[in-house]
DNA sequence: CCAACAAGTGAGAGCGCTCTCACGCCCCCC
DNA sequence: GGGGGGCGTGAGAGCGCTCTCACTTGTTGG
């Protein structure tokens, strides 16, 4: 019942079973160069034949790696959670890491009092490097890892002050305000020209970036007449926000045509307002949301929205990390990456 | 830019700086008893001053212990992950784990081959104990925590052939038969004579509790006349499926009148069917649900749901593994738990 | 033919910690 | 007053691994 899980083999077992040395064993255990074809064929015999696994304990003992990888999700509100956007970069996270035996280590953030011990946690070693998620703002992570020195990647380009011009800092973005620009330049391609924009918290450099993109587009000739001015209301990411940020626009501007959201759950507040004051989508009102998540599939009518490849960008943000981790010293260090952001056209606009 | 971590103090060094030993400071960084509080005071202003932190590596290099919990989510399809239940009971074993100042090791399983690695990475001893969600019918993950002796704890009773009555086996769950009652019943009590059921995946024991539990909803005498036979249609868990298995009942039998989906997502799909179909909810057809996610409550009407407690059930199964962890020789093995679901009624019944 | 060198292998130190054991001290009891 | 027992402390071994260094062999060039 207990489980006898200890009279594991050793090193010094193997190197015994295969006659040779601790050493050599060691050797052909990682990676084996150095070691005469036939030797080292014998040992893996022995490894194999004894179910022989390194002791990672003994191994980042002396070697100073521990052989993972800390993924921080700092979690202020709830919100943040309840979205499958984690998962999916969680998973391409996982995938990469797998490749390398590496170790994924979640770290949950939740309350303000854990930030120090995690902090402390962060520095002491235990992790080799650590992938960081939509921070806020000036968050006190962010400072904690400059000074630890910690490797480390982010999810989002960081927004606190003084982070544009930051050398040395990785992270991994998507082109937020490129999607942006697309969704609204559609929208104006339909012919709408009266565009409201529903925006996210804009100390997140996602929301700003997303703002930023409409108004690029609003300000981009396209021969028909200029919107008089832009039309903006906030709903901190969420269906609810999205909700009274729509009453609120409608309320500024009845006559307005498009509304762009910043995110899927905030397109899906708007159509709730909009359903509610008997508007019709896209006849009325046109709405383009933001991340393609599975619910913009299904809303009724579908939302056109822009899709971003967030499983990529886990396993993009998981390999900057593992290549900050190998660099030598004379080697160059690796850049942040900003990935493409497509229109996705349904139902809503 | 390197980061100059290394020069950690050792134990070594918290000793000469407090005139001890190493032994000594062993002991109170481990919980002070045996030691004179003079000393022991002493000790702890080293250990603050020096900004000591113990090297985990070594610790479990010598106590065979390795302070983190590995969570193993197995997902063959890709449905499970984009599930908020997993982020919300992920949450609860955190807030647990840190607790006792355990790290959680996520560990994603995506392709079959990745099991045989999994299982040999489990029974390697990198990690004290494990939490596992989901697994289908006879998964090969349960064999091999079987036999590695592993310590585990399932989410969900498990349902290999053969697990009601091996002993030992902990898990918790929450009562899917009790629920999936409450909500027939709940429909039986509103008037409803033709009630269908949208089932999950067989192989997966909540699935198969909730239709027994509608079985037995059905039998109970309530006054009213016996519905002459079950509904019964298969949704995998998804919209989609829900929504396939709407068309399906409704083709069976027309005059359904009400509707218990195993899951909010299928009752959202067969929400949809009826929509389509020109039904209204809950005029002709009433809907229930399972699970109460968000968007629950959003849908248009909103959905009457069968709740539970996910997060706690997280908390729960850390906790359970970790009385299981500290198990003393004499001590009464944890039981298994199985946590209450509540009917939450809204518009859909 | 021997020095110079490369390649393959083994011996041994040591990573930072815990834990057993022995030692010294003080108190108590006969 | 001496022996026994408890308590607090230190010395030292050893967890399983990597890595340096020295050694042995085989190869090459002058």
């Amino acid at each position: 019942m207990h489980g006898d899980r200890d009279p594991r083999p050793t090193l010094e077992a193997v190197a015994a079973h295969a006659g040779v040395s601790r050493a050599t064993v060691s050797r052909v255990v990682n990676g084996g160069r150095g070691v005469r074809e036939e030797l080292r064929e014998q040992v893996r015999r022995s490894v194999e034949l004894l179910g022989y696994v390194p002791n990672i304990a003994a191994r980042s003992l002396v070697t100073r790696r521990t052989g993972a990888v800390a993924v921080v999700i700092a979690e202020p509100e709830t919100r943040v959670f309840s979205d499958p956007f984690f998962a999916q970069q969680l998973r391409g996270i996982s995938r990469e890491l797998r490749e390398r035996d590496m170790q994924l280590l979640l770290v949950l953030i939740e309350q303000p009092k854990d930030y120090e011990r995690i902090g402390r946690y962060l520095s002491a070693g235990h992790v080799d490097g650590a992938l960081m998620f939509s921070l806020h703002g000036a968050d006190p992570l962010a400072a904690m890892v400059r000074e630890s020195g910690l490797p480390t990647v982010f999810g989002g380009r960081p927004g606190w002050p003084g982070a544009e011009t930051e050398s040395g800092l990785l992270y991994v973005d998507t082109d937020n305000r490129g999607g942006a620009r697309q969704a609204v330049a559609h929208l104006r391609a339909r012919g709408r020209r009266r565009i409201a924009v529903i925006t996210g918290p804009l100390d997140q450099t996602s929301a700003q970036d997303r703002l930023d993109g409409y108004h690029d587009a609003l300000a981009e000739p396209d021969g028909a007449p200029r919107q008089p001015s832009p039309l903006v209301a906030h709903g901190a990411f969420t269906a609810e926000g999205g909700e009274t940020a729509m009453a609120e626009l409608l309320e500024t501007d009845p006559e307005i045509d498009a509304v762009f959201a910043g995110s899927d759950l905030m397109a899906s507040g708007a159509l709730r307002t909009l359903h509610r004051r008997g508007l019709r989508v896209p006849e009325d009102v046109a709405v383009v949301g933001y991340d393609d998540l599975e619910p913009a599939a299904w809303s009724e009518p579908t939302l056109t929205t822009v899709r971003q490849d967030v499983e990529g960008m886990g396993s993009m943000m998981a390999e900057l990390l593992l290549r900050r981790l190998d660099l030598r010293p004379g080697d160059a260090p690796p850049a942040p990456v900003v990935t493409e952001a497509r229109l996705i056209v349904r139902g809503s606009s």
